[in-house]
DNA sequence: CTATCGTATCGAACGTCGTTCGGTAGTCGA
DNA sequence: TCGACTACCGAACGACGTTCGATACGATAG
């Protein structure tokens, strides 16, 4: 008896393309591993998606419509701009807690609705201040590129050792501070005034308090 | 008679690879093509370097070279956030000027000892506005995440359409916009808001506007 | 001038990737 | 029972990063 085809669906597809990114990185979603993954052949996800940017912009818009639901299901305070805080860290924890996202984030395409849902809600919350249109979309502009860039950032993927348990965050931290701790004073001024809180940083706490400044900019526009 | 062999360098690797990055944007410079410019075979790269990531970073921190001197050159004024400000704002340009830029600059590494010199530069500014360490480091990371991430974000590489001419940067942008148009008002108040202030907007403005908010922030916090 | 040796170069091959093509199994209405 | 349409897939293609062993070159020593 004859084995059966198999069978799939947008659904399927976009889902295992998602577990593949959160399970092994980007380097690893390649059209024979989906295959291997949907048990099927690596044909037949093209019938789903045109090229690979599309799967990953698919992907990309498929956790996006979890992270708005997120957000837009907390009610709003009297604060537009604590509003706005509360949002702006949970897209950068989502962000965070998915090193892959913030690289196709940043590529606003037709083929991303939940992006622009996303961009739309958050635009929403910078309305309220009642700045005019120019005000508001530069402030939701500095806003997003701030946590989206952040997140980028302080998102990279730490080299292998550390994906591998082999060394903590904290000992792979506290090598690149040696090394601050080494250069020239002289020199380095700045490294050293600050190698003490670089060394066993918070990644979450160095984004809070950066988003309070771009913030607290903001508020100083609206009030006045 | 026999064609002699090839003699290349570090230098000219470095600075092919630059130039093709320039030229043609990330995904043209594959050790192929730049053998081919160089005038020899592949396998020659490996030589000067070990693989690709290193090439890229080699690449990266050859123009941030270029980009910390333009910005050390200039002579401080007696007001350091201006001073902040004048050097994100030509870190933003060059970063605009070369879209590859902006992904390779996020991957810290040991090699890239001009970016690191470069922090240090913007560090010492922000130094000066006597700040405590922990406020003095967050600063610094809030300014180097937007003017990045932004950066990375307006300098993606618009569709292929405009790249070969065949549309200006403001039909493409005003298709988007006309996009915007369409959608429904009720659903997308914030869209409708801002969509004239998008339409035909310059990425240098809206970078502009939104630094000044992260400083304003920050001359807050300095002054308190 | 010749022999030697480390440096630098290169042709050819390997395995993997995204993508394409032609064909085929499965399903369903006529 | 029969086409026709949908969904699937094996096999191949060209391009990529990378590796390996061979070899040309330039400097040095005899």
């Amino acid at each position: 008896m004859p084995r059966r085809r198999a069978s799939h669906s947008m659904e399927s597809v976009i889902t295992e393309a998602v577990a593949i990114l959160d399970e092994a990185g980007s380097a690893a979603l390649t059209f024979r591993a989906l295959a291997g993954r949907l048990g099927g052949g690596v044909a037949s996800i093209y019938w789903y998606v045109d090229n690979k940017e599309e799967l990953l912009d698919r992907a990309t818009d498929h956790v996006i419509g979890d992270v708005l639901g997120d957000i837009a299901r907390r009610e709003a305070t009297e604060d537009p701009i604590e509003d706005l805080r509360t949002s702006a860290v949970m897209l950068f924890d989502a962000v965070t807690a998915r090193p892959w996202l913030a690289s196709y984030l940043l590529r606003n395409t037709d083929l991303q609705p939940n992006a622009l849902r996303l961009y739309e809600h958050l635009g929403q919350q910078v309305m309220r201040l009642d700045l005019p249109p120019r005000e508001t979309f530069h402030a939701l502009s500095a806003v997003i590129g701030y946590v989206i860039g952040t997140a980028a950032d302080l998102g990279q993927q730490p080299p292998a050792e550390v994906l591998e348990g082999q060394t903590t965050r904290e000992e792979y931290l506290g090598r690149y501070a040696e090394r601050w701790r080494e250069s020239d004073p002289q020199d380095y001024p700045f490294l050293h005034y600050v190698v003490e809180e670089f060394d066993g940083h918070q990644d979450a706490d160095q984004f809070s308090a950066g988003l309070d400044l771009v913030l607290a900019g903001l508020r100083l526009q609206a009030d006045r």
